[in-house]
DNA sequence: AGAATTATAGTAAACGTTTGCAAAATACGC
DNA sequence: GCGTATTTTGCAAACGTTTACTATAATTCT
């Protein structure tokens, strides 16, 4: 059994609503009482309890952290930055891999409020935000990653349709034209942010949008190993490809390289997302990065401030996007 | 404000005993009041509160995840084991990152137990976990991934001296040698059992055991890299090379790329961990897997276990060693 | 029909804290 | 010393549940 509050104020003989304040550090109590409970707190090795606590205060210093998979390379970065920021100011961080799966995701999330978490961090599946707002109510919420939001939400993301106009550009001054585009789910918003920045790039600089170079899939690496191969076969030969994230695009690269394309010669291609092995000389992959592990603190600060005001109603969201930053490495 | 038991109860016209049987399906309410109570409970979107129910039923149905980094590929995936068999049980996990700093590691240990978590799963950064103990006492742990764990304690890992050994054994039987060991910090138990069976694996083939080829640093990759150029700088040049982890080993690789040397012809390596990246067919490292999606599930099991059993102090522990498997791709 | 049984509902205590308010103790001023 | 101001303490309610126990209502049995 633990020792309690009431076990401290039995052995000190005073009341238990002493402990409580001198262990809180209140004032008004005399500095002598607080040594002897301190004392003997210590001695009973006393850990408050959290929960009862969280009853009366009705907050539990906890967050939820929701996203797709840890095991995906771009997430560990974000969670830990989310982790740091949130242990720096005394919150603890539920972890709830949804692997993709829109009804997992709602139990978490259901889940979580029930754990009363003071607030959440959402990476969605869903494309669209609406049908968690049931299940969030008064809970605040900061999304990251994703701007297809309801109107008063809160998100941290980066400027997808700049970083995409960025890998285009590159890839048509550079001569690597034309340029294919391979994407992951047609559905996801992100994807539908950086084609978008694509095809601007290819119309500032007058050059012809041919559905046949762009293709879609999902966010494997394989995918992109099979889908460059593919392309080829059927005649349709890019110089320059954007693979809508780095694991696409490293497939990419490993399928060009399996039928004898030079990388960057034959066919030069940029990533997104500079997870951490596009770094790696073998790779060299030249991407899209986005600052991932500030993204997660910056989420966290945002919802701490939000969690802070008393007056939950009138906090007004906050939208960060970040800028997408060009790495230039061997790949094109 | 969230609705409440008792919010049903005014409103449904009963006491709220019967509104918290009700919707814990508990028997002995009539079916119709039933039917009433969780109409209106739907109504009102009413969320149980878990830190209520945890305070009386001194349960939180959370397990906290104390790991040195999350960001350290060999993490991910043993978090996503136990956080899928944590959820199947109706659990949450708390993440928490030491960054390797023991006091951190205690510092989340306290809060932890503060929040009342129903077990711990620990992949320690102390090397004894004697330090522990204060702060853990009636909370259950398995520690995962280490064997440095005082006699009642539980725990999850691979048989690393096998595994050395294999890693081993392979660059001798391909003629590699010398063969090298390039590990992490010395002090690290983990390090010494892998250092154990590859010398075991000498002795037994008949190889010298020769100081200078043994060196420790730390787990980056640059050290890696550093490791081995310096190496052949100072003239001794292993034929084969063993790095305790996979990190290292794909910095050894590198190094030994910069000063000309072909793998696997000049210089073999074998890793250990079996990270993602080792698979990659740039890298194609060879190296000893570690089942870590399985060791995190295994992990929770036997936490669950423990945690089931009411008379805490019986609860034989548990100690499970999983085998280490060689791939084999073309790095040695 | 009445007793005996069973199904349903309510009362109240408990879980371990925090906190407003009142009581007691101490210090201060003259 | 006595009244007053101030510091230190205690009492009790509250947070939202669960649950043992008791009370009432409904059903079954003879």
């Amino acid at each position: 059994m633990d020792a309690t509050i009431k076990d401290i104020a039995r052995i000190v003989k005073v009341s238990y609503a002493t402990v409580s304040r001198a262990l809180n550090n209140k004032h008004g109590v005399k500095p002598e009482t607080r040594k002897r409970i301190l004392e003997e707190a210590h001695r009973l090795n006393y850990r408050p309890n959290a929960i009862a606590r969280g009853l009366v205060k009705k907050q539990t210093h906890s967050i939820g952290l929701v996203i797709p998979d840890i095991t995906n390379p771009f997430y560990p970065e974000v969670a830990r930055g989310v982790e740091d920021a949130a242990q720096e100011a005394g919150f603890s961080v539920f972890l709830c891999n949804t692997n993709w799966e829109r009804d997992r995701e709602l139990r978490y999330i259901e889940l979580l409020t029930s754990k009363r978490v003071d607030g959440l961090i959402i990476a969605p599946v869903s494309e669209t935000t609406e049908t968690l707002q049931r299940f969030l109510r008064s809970v605040p919420v900061v999304y990251v990653s994703t701007t297809a939001v309801s109107a008063h939400e809160s998100y941290v993301t980066i400027d997808n349709v700049k970083g995409g106009y960025l890998a285009t550009e590159l890839l048509i001054r550079t001569g690597k034209t034309p340029v294919a585009f391979i994407g992951s789910e047609e559905d996801s918003h992100t994807l539908q942010e950086r084609l978008e920045g694509y095809k601007q790039a290819l119309k500032d600089y007058h050059q012809p949008v041919d559905e046949r170079y762009v293709r879609f899939g999902d966010f494997k690496r394989e995918t992109g190993s099979r889908f460059i191969k593919k392309m080829v076969l059927e005649g349709v030969k890019p110089k320059g490809v954007f693979g809508e994230n780095d694991l696409l695009a490293i497939g990419i690269i490993q399928g060009a390289k399996e039928i004898g394309l030079a990388i960057p010669d034959d066919l030069a291609v940029v990533g997104f997302d500079d997870i951490p092995f596009a770094s790696f000389p073998e790779i060299s992959l030249t991407t899209i990065a986005q600052p991932k592990y500030e993204m997660g603190r910056y989420a966290v600060e945002i919802l701490l401030k939000r969690i802070g005001m008393e007056d939950t109603g009138s906090f007004p969201r906050q939208r960060l996007i970040l800028e997408p930053n060009l790495v230039r490495r061997k790949s094109a």
